[in-house]
DNA sequence: TGCGGACAAAGTGTATACACTTTCAGGCGC
DNA sequence: GCGCCTGAAAGTGTATACACTTTGTCCGCA
């Protein structure tokens, strides 16, 4: 994800630039088609399976398809997005094994994570994650819902930053990235609040340097978000919803419109 | 880095493409030229600090710019390379911390795999292990280095293969490959042999299911190949070089040619 | 001799052109 | 009506063109 430590791909800057644009303007074009495509995914603007035409976005942003294609190979690295040869790209579809794996991996990551944490953290660390707590809690307060589920995000990473590992940081970012996607896809009924509570008790326990809770916290955690999700996504990849039934499925419902 | 489990970009089938090539020749060709790049500097053909001019390597493959640039972009990515706005790409030279940092993360990450695998592993797959055992064997006993370095990294990739999650591979996978450039780089003065037979204690305790043991060993290798790279690389990254001496170094030596 | 600036060469950043592929709608034979 | 071929539209894959930036050299000048 080339180092996005948790800094939202703010969307905010949209338009800013008509200049001439003959060379670099701004360092970082691609970089901001990317942002803001990811942002409008996990925002949920972008639905799972939506078609991404080059030429289309290319327009919006008002580049060429190259600067596209580049911002579009990035994304398909990140597996936020899918490419087919020839058959353009899609908002990737997370399925229930690759979703599980991602948990997986998560669980395997972080599992290992806290327990540094609970070694290593200072008062003044254990400090600062008590302040991410409270900007948490105000977010879920204010029923601030893009914002709320960044910091519940970013409480993750941050313990990764505060390890002094950027190598580390940069993989559970992606893994995170890729967990908001699946909780998007598979509606996740996994409430704000709970996810707050139990981030405070991992808190606790690492500031009791109870490496063993620690990991048992956020094991169980990671466990309760993913049982959260609704394994059965409403709009399954394929046969489901074309399965020939036998008889027709009631009398048409609002055959106008 | 796309997926990259362990089968080393194989430099073989080079030349074979001279088709009219107006359509996707082979479905790859992006992806061959990235791996064309990776083995070359994993096999020591291109110098950490090499420049990599988009016009030469595009000439090399016969390609346009256009391809070159997407590769290197992939590479970049994967640390390989360092891409720097409007100066190009050269092959990497990792900092001392940064290659500090990517070892403690395959510690901490492998560490975790490892005691998985003490408890999951059926006796097919340690068999398949010792196979792999037997192949590295070979390749240290011919001194075939290409291979020799290839199979004694792959080891890594596939415990966790055999784990099962192909996120955790892909992550070990990155992790594995900038070891590789950070080994070249710093001239680790580990010998194979060594490597070899501390693998062979990895999987008799995991065939004891000694999962402790085996994350202790595990651990402990990971620590004797950085332990035996030279932290003193010959082409220092800057000050070291330059400092300033009192006085001159002597009577220029062969100031003549 | 040593320094600063102009100019040329090399190289990167982006847009555009064009070839090929996929997709889909309509027409034709059956 | 149903299936298959046929085109045209839309879209992707790669090459090329051109603007701008960096880099290195050479020359004038103190």
């Amino acid at each position: 994800m080339t180092r996005r430590p948790h800094s939202a791909p703010t969307p905010a800057r949209a338009a800013k630039s008509a200049a001439p644009r003959g060379a670099n303007a701004g360092a970082g074009l691609t970089q901001r088609i990317a942002d803001s495509i990811t942002t409008a995914i996990v925002e949920h603007r972008l639905m799972p399976g939506t078609k991404l035409a080059e030429q289309r976005i290319a327009d919006v942003f008002k580049v060429s398809r190259t600067l596209v294609r580049q911002a579009l190979m990035q994304l398909s690295r990140d597996k936020l997005i899918t490419l087919e040869p020839a058959r353009g790209a899609r908002v990737a579809q997370p399925s229930v094994a690759e979703a599980r794996q991602v948990f997986d991996a998560r669980k395997t990551l972080e599992h290992a994570l806290i327990k540094r944490a609970a070694a290593e953290f200072t008062p003044a660390q254990i400090a600062q994650l008590r302040a991410h707590l409270d900007a948490q809690t105000d977010a879920v307060q204010r029923t601030d819902v893009t914002q709320r589920t960044r910091l519940l995000a970013d409480f993750h990473v941050l313990i990764a930053q505060m390890l002094g590992n950027d190598v580390l940081v940069g993989m559970l970012s992606d893994l995170v990235s890729r967990c908001s996607l699946i909780a998007l896809m598979y509606q996740s009924a996994h409430s704000a609040e709970h996810s707050r509570d139990e981030h405070v008790a991992i808190v606790d326990a690492l500031e009791r340097r109870d490496a063993r809770a620690a990991a048992r916290l956020m094991h169980t955690h990671l466990l309760n978000v993913e049982r959260n999700l609704q394994w059965d996504p409403r709009a399954p990849d394929l046969g489901a919803v074309l399965r020939p039934v036998a008889s027709p499925p009631g009398p048409s419902i609002s055959i106008h419109s």
